[in-house]
DNA sequence: ATGGTCGCTAAGCGA
């Protein structure tokens, strides 16, 4: 089974990119953040055509929103209670046997002070929402999502420079890695491609010539429970999106699981 | 140190 996530940054605009990637890439399912529509704007017909013809969405006007297509029948299930704001940032669905679920975590604005930043205060309340509900050990769940943290020195393309950059300061990295120890989650990016190597999902719009530049960072995440990490085949961040026409600043990642 | 670019919706906010 193939999973794939991707912030597609409006998925209305960019539809025709999920068609181009579905094609290319085959994905199973496809969990997509910033969809940035309410679910009954959602392009299920596109994805009908796709062959996606299950999908559960969790939108909102204009802002944020996420939803999991699939290729195969599926169970939607309640949506993680992780943001405070109860802005549509999670969703869950059961499939073939898995749980999947996709999060949208906050980006937390510029500057990494939650007293005088209310957005990092949303974000580190959202992170403690995670280490609460993911403690202790699960079996088959597979956690996606556009963490918009970069969690390791070598998911970064500078580690020094950005440690007082939100995103890669030590209080998000440690929250993060607290969150997937706490719930016995292997970082399956990482399992197939170890450190030092440097991997990134996510390329500012502001750096024109990205991969020449490559001030990258690793902000989109797979994770999956203990028992599905001998599972892993294969893992694929789709950087050739980043090229297409209008793309989004998001690559997508995708995981080849046995079975 | 600054500004650089997007998408939403209709001037500015959030990323």
């Amino acid at each position: 089974m193939r999973i794939a996530t991707w912030n597609i940054n409006s998925v209305r605009i960019r539809i025709g990119h999920v068609a181009r990637f579905v094609t290319d890439a085959k994905p199973d399912v496809l969990c997509l953040q910033e969809i940035k529509c309410r679910d009954g704007e959602f392009p299920l017909n596109a994805f009908a055509d796709m062959g996606m013809r299950h999908v559960h969405v969790v939108g909102q006007k204009g802002w944020h929103g996420v939803a999991i297509a699939s290729k195969h029948k599926l169970e939607k299930l309640p949506s993680p209670p992780l943001c405070p704001a109860e802005e549509a940032r999670t969703a869950a669905v059961r499939l073939k046997g898995v749980t999947i679920q996709t999060l949208y975590v906050p980006a937390g604005g510029e500057t990494p002070q939650p007293v005088e930043n209310p957005k990092f205060a949303h974000k580190l309340a959202f992170l403690e929402r995670m280490k609460a509900l993911y403690r202790g050990a699960d079996t088959n769940l597979v956690l996606t999502g556009d963490l918009n943290i970069a969690p390791g020195e070598h998911d970064v393309w500078n580690h020094k420079q950005l440690l007082d950059v939100v995103s890669h300061t030590p209080v998000e990295t440690e929250a993060l890695e607290a969150i997937r120890v706490g719930g016995g989650f292997t970082d399956l990016m990482r399992a197939q491609t170890p450190e030092p190597a440097k991997i990134y999902t996510w390329w500012s719009y502001r750096n024109q010539d990205w991969r020449g530049s490559n001030r990258g960072r690793r902000l989109d995440h797979v994770w999956g429970t203990a028992d599905l990490a001998p599972a892993l085949k294969s893992m694929t961040i789709h950087d050739a999106t980043r090229d297409w026409d209008k793309p989004s600043d998001h690559a997508p990642v995708m995981v080849e699981l046995k079975g």
